[in-house]
DNA sequence: AAAATAATTTAGCCTGGACTAAATTAAACA
DNA sequence: TGTTTAATTTAGTCCAGGCTAAATTATTTT
């Protein structure tokens, strides 16, 4: 039983929480070899920490040898706290530092750690209290509540010829943001699949007057809302 | 003999040259001892650490047991670095984000370990490259050079009867700092001695119209510059 | 200069959070 | 159902950077 005096959550077991949060609420694999490769990490390394936050005070993760992990409510808790910070740091570097939206990630990931609830409390008034960040992901408020649109689809599900306005594009490899970035695929641009090919699915688009070939990575990424 | 590869320097690491670079900077001494309690670490901690900076290829300080450290070319460099970085922040968090002068410290001691050089180039030009932090102490430019004023003197030097300037305020304990936050001792603010108590040095100042008494600990720790 | 005190250094230990190699358990398939 | 393969866990190691206790060196006082 380890407790939890005063100290905030360390870095790494802020990390490991905001891991096994996303790859739940996206369904992929919550497995130790999952989590070892998000987290960049060996898979040894995963299990010994899962065994500790199970031991944490007050809990963090219920977890059963080999039969997976979950986040208990104040695992949740916590995790939403990080990505709270994390959200609206990146928001911040694109809005007020100008940063590119291919480039917030990687920064955001080390302040999100460091900056005092106070930090937090000051810097999201200054924004304006922002819902969502660059990618158009979903800043929890400070309830830690989020708002999530049921009704976004991802770009390969939208049928052929219906107009559509980009919500999300979650984020991928640096290197597919700045290029969507370029194109002016962004959160509230109008697209429209012109053709899909059945076979792979892959889709000539319509942004911004220009035609565009993706295939479903690309496609499977970028959330969008079918227009009225 | 510890070689650098490209990682960046340990937090631990940063803290160190920094407090050397001050101490040495303000003829504090910088002894063993008095890097300890500064780091608030053991003073074998501290023996530890300098042992191993100055192993350290490129070299960090030259260090000879029982007789002192020194920074070296490549220490003083990285130390204001960080000192630049942690000045840009403490000027972000009072301007931008509506920091109390007394609450930036500690923020800024956090932040400064963590930003990337892109995070402090952007945030240093959205400040429009400012040359003082909320206390007054200079900010090294992108060159790492320190504009410093050898004109200002302590309030406790200032003649009795002369009109002078407030340039700088040392960071005390944050309860001083609110003090003097709170009646207006900020630079830029006109000030005089109207008495002083020849035994220990407590002066009657002029701040603002309203007389204030101030020991030698607050008038050593405030930097004017006498009024042509 | 000897003794007493203060500062510094050495030696060895501890903790968090990684790692590797080996062992075990679960899953898939013949 | 037995076997092979994949996933997971255990056991023990390493590293940074702290710590304490003991030893050593410097400094001050008598």
């Amino acid at each position: 039983m380890i407790s939890r005096k005063d100290e905030p959550f360390s870095r790494s077991i802020q990390n490991y929480l905001k891991v096994i949060y996303s790859h739940t609420r996206e369904n992929r694999p919550v497995s130790t070899l999952g989590l070892a490769e998000a987290l960049d990490v060996k898979p040894a390394s995963v299990t010994n920490m899962l065994q500790k936050l199970d031991e944490f005070e007050p809990r963090l993760v219920n977890y059963q040898k080999h039969h997976g992990v979950s986040l208990t409510e104040d695992g949740e808790k916590e995790a939403l706290r990080v990505i709270r910070r994390h959200r609206l740091i990146e928001q911040f570097l694109y809005e007020v530092l100008g940063y590119s939206w291919d480039r917030v990630h990687s920064e955001a990931e080390e302040l999100e750690h460091v900056i005092s609830p106070y930090f937090e409390d000051r810097l999201a008034e200054f924004l304006g209290e922002p819902a969502f960040d660059p990618h158009g992901e979903p800043i929890p408020n400070r309830d830690l509540e989020v708002t999530q649109d049921e009704s976004i689809i991802p770009l390969s599900l939208l049928p052929v010829g219906k107009k559509a306005v980009v919500r999300r594009v979650t984020a991928g490899p640096q290197e597919l943001l700045a290029y969507l970035g370029e194109i002016g695929l962004h959160p509230g641009k109008g697209v429209e699949v012109v053709e899909r090919n059945p076979l792979d699915g892959t889709s000539r688009v319509l942004v911004d007057g220009m035609e565009k070939f993706f295939g479903v990575g690309v496609t499977g990424a970028v959330f969008v809302s079918v227009a009225e």
